[in-house]
RNA sequence: GCGCCUGUAGCUCAGCUGGAUAGAGCAACGGACUUCUAAUCCGUAGGUCAGAGGUUCGAGUCCUCUCAGGCGUGCCA
């Protein structure tokens, strides 16, 4: 609706242009503002103000000028007025709004997708936890809101790629290797201590059982400084697969499990850096091989490539890796990090500035961290030490609904608090029930209206003039926001917006629903009114469908009431 | 020290990218059930938008400084 605005008011100025009454050139850009207050009408426009210093003439003769110029807007507008100090007010005629419910029923799973992103090429890297252990609540919510992310791009017509980065080359996973050593070696009766530096966890142990079962028990003699690949690919083989079961199991899968390694592999590491040499970028310090980083971000530090031993650090592999996304001719990359990293933002854009890219494409998103709490219990977290708790932990005692909602309620750059007990009450407190409750309660409406032999209404003109509850006009005014919504989230990379239109969407329906329970029945006597209300019911059933499973949330159609609370 | 994030009702958070009188949910208080599911709804109360300057027709929103909390500032990831 805004848009259709915006091109009407467009015209409009380009007309008030060509007869000379506004100053030619390039105009301000047109803001349409949804209107807060009713007697505001439906939408607002600021563009008087905008317009008063280039044609010299105050707010309120431009203003008034262009209320008569905009007519009606071709029968769009009910009415437009002008408002001081400068505003004019839209409304919008009702014909219009209902011809929405004709979309919904038109498109119905594929209402609120757009084509907003222009089938934009998009790389999107998430989750991308070490395989160094069980991934954690914090991993959790990183992967909920770039999976969700993933589903908005798609939705406002971006071409998605989802990618998980494995490191598993490096020190951390020689520790963690040897963390297995040392576990096998202790279950065949060994009496070694696991170095303090080396990973505690019980899970370390279990897969040294496994290991085990699989190899025997004849791979103890082996130097452990410098441990044979068989340990290192195990313990990473197991933990991956754990890794990829919690996330499939949380509803998030990968495109693409993108390995460090292949990056060594296809020497792809070694060309960037020959190219970086030959480019004059590195340069020798006490044996270790540094990037000018300085060069291209005065507040980043040279840091170092190759270390004095030979061995490439982490950041060789990471521009390699952005390099070769580079290389893959995506439109936009974007990196879901956690907040710890982003003191690595900055050298790993200076870095690919100072490979001729564009770093403007590569978006670096942080989502702050989770605070785990149990009651009034705070749960701390730590994967070397190995007390945390797991994501699967979480999601087995309160679900993957509920997990996921609570994760998409919070714009990801604000820390949380996660309350295992307020996220497993069946309860009001708990969102997740109220909006899935409300999806459930369609459900029995259609149902019960079906088993009284009522039909949804086919879409028709007459519905407008059946539907005139004012919650009616209210819900057909809000389920057309729905692709706005979308579009808008993808454009400023947020889940959150999604979730709270869901809320206020379905909090109108409940209003509704028990306001007229005695009065207003949606099944009635009138076959023609119920057949309307029924339809209204169908199309806020689908957007609350696509919806929630925008964000990856059950839509039931049945939730068993709240055991009553008997009396002795 | 420097950098990033955050600061809005008692609590948890929105605030449509600068618009008109700052909004929800929970908690509190008062109401509505022979129910198209009361896991619901209606009403009341609750605010120096951390603080101080600045930008302009207009600031919770943008700029500067201060305060508070979190995170980072490695040849760790």
């Amino acid at each position: 609706m805004h848009a259709r605005i915006k091109e009407h008011l467009t015209s409009v100025l380009m007309r008030l242009q060509d007869a000379g009454e506004l100053p030619s050139g390039d105009l301000p850009t047109i803001d349409v503002i949804l209107a807060k207050q009713p007697e505001h009408g439906d939408f607002a426009t600021n563009i008087a103000f905008k317009l008063a210093p280039l044609a010299r003439r105050s707010p309120a003769q431009i203003g008034e000028r262009l209320v008569a110029a905009i007519g009606d807007g071709d029968g769009l507008f009910s009415s437009v007025e002008f408002a001081r100090p400068g505003f004019i007010n839209f409304r919008i005629a009702t014909a219009h709004w209902f011809s929405v419910l004709g979309e919904i029923a038109a498109r119905g799973a594929q209402f609120g997708t757009s084509d907003a992103g222009a089938g934009q090429r998009v790389l999107l890297e998430f989750v991308s936890a070490n395989p160094t252990g069980p991934l954690h609540v914090g991993h959790g919510r990183g992967a909920v809101v770039g999976d969700v992310l993933g589903n908005l791009m798609q939705a406002a017509g971006y071409h998605v790629e989802r990618e998980y980065y494995v490191n598993d080359v490096g020190n951390q996973i020689r520790l963690l290797a040897r963390s297995l050593y040392f576990r096998y070696a202790q279950l065949l009766g060994r009496e070694i201590e696991l170095p303090e530096n080396h990973y505690q966890g019980e899970y370390v142990i279990e897969i040294a059982q496994r290991f085990r079962e699989a190899h025997g028990d004849g791979q103890l003699d082996v130097d452990a400084d410098a441990l044979p690949p068989l340990f290192r690919a195990f313990i990473v083989d197991d933990i991956l697969a754990d890794i990829r079961d919690d996330l499939g199991r949380f509803g998030i899968g990968f495109d693409r499990w993108y390995q460090e390694h292949e990056l060594y592999d296809s020497k792809w590491v070694e060309r960037v850096l020959d190219k970086l040499r030959t480019e004059g970028l590195l340069y020798d310090e006490d044996g270790k091989m540094k990037y000018r980083v300085s060069q291209f971000d005065p507040n980043e530090a040279d840091r170092v490539v190759i270390r004095d031993n030979g061995v490439p650090t982490y950041f060789a592999s990471d521009i390699a890796y952005h390099d070769e996304k580079f290389a893959r001719g995506f439109d936009t990359l974007i990196n879901i990090w956690g907040a710890d990293h982003h003191g690595y933002i900055g050298r790993v854009r200076a870095a690919l500035t100072g490979l001729g890219h564009d770093a403007s494409k590569l978006e670096i998103l942080l989502v702050q961290f989770v605070n785990l709490v149990r009651g009034a219990e705070q749960v701390s977290m730590s994967t070397r030490s190995g007390q945390f708790v797991t994501l699967r932990e979480v999601v087995d005692e309160v679900g993957a609904d509920a997990t996921r909602y609570f994760f998409l309620m919070r714009k990801m750059d604000a820390q949380m608090d996660f309350d295992l007990e307020l996220a497993k009450k069946r309860s009001l407190e708990n969102p997740v029930f109220y909006a899935q409750y409300g999806h459930a309660r369609l459900c029995t409406m259609l149902k019960r209206g079906a088993e009284g032999g009522h039909q949804p209404a086919a879409f028709n003109s007459e519905l407008a003039g059946l539907l005139t509850l004012p919650e009616e006009l209210d819900i057909v005014k809000r389920l057309w926001r729905f692709s706005d919504v979308i579009a808008q989230c993808a454009a400023a990379r947020e889940t959150h917006p999604l979730v709270f239109y869901i809320s206020e969407l379905i909090k109108v329906f409940h209003g509704y629903f028990t306001r007229y329970k005695h009065t207003e029945k949606v099944i009635s006597e009138d076959a023609a009114k119920t057949a309307a209300r029924l339809h209204l019911c169908v199309a806020l059933r689908t957007v609350l469908a696509n919806g929630l499973a925008l964000l990856g949330v059950s839509a039931p159609e049945w939730m068993e009431p709240p055991a009553e609370t008997e009396e002795e």
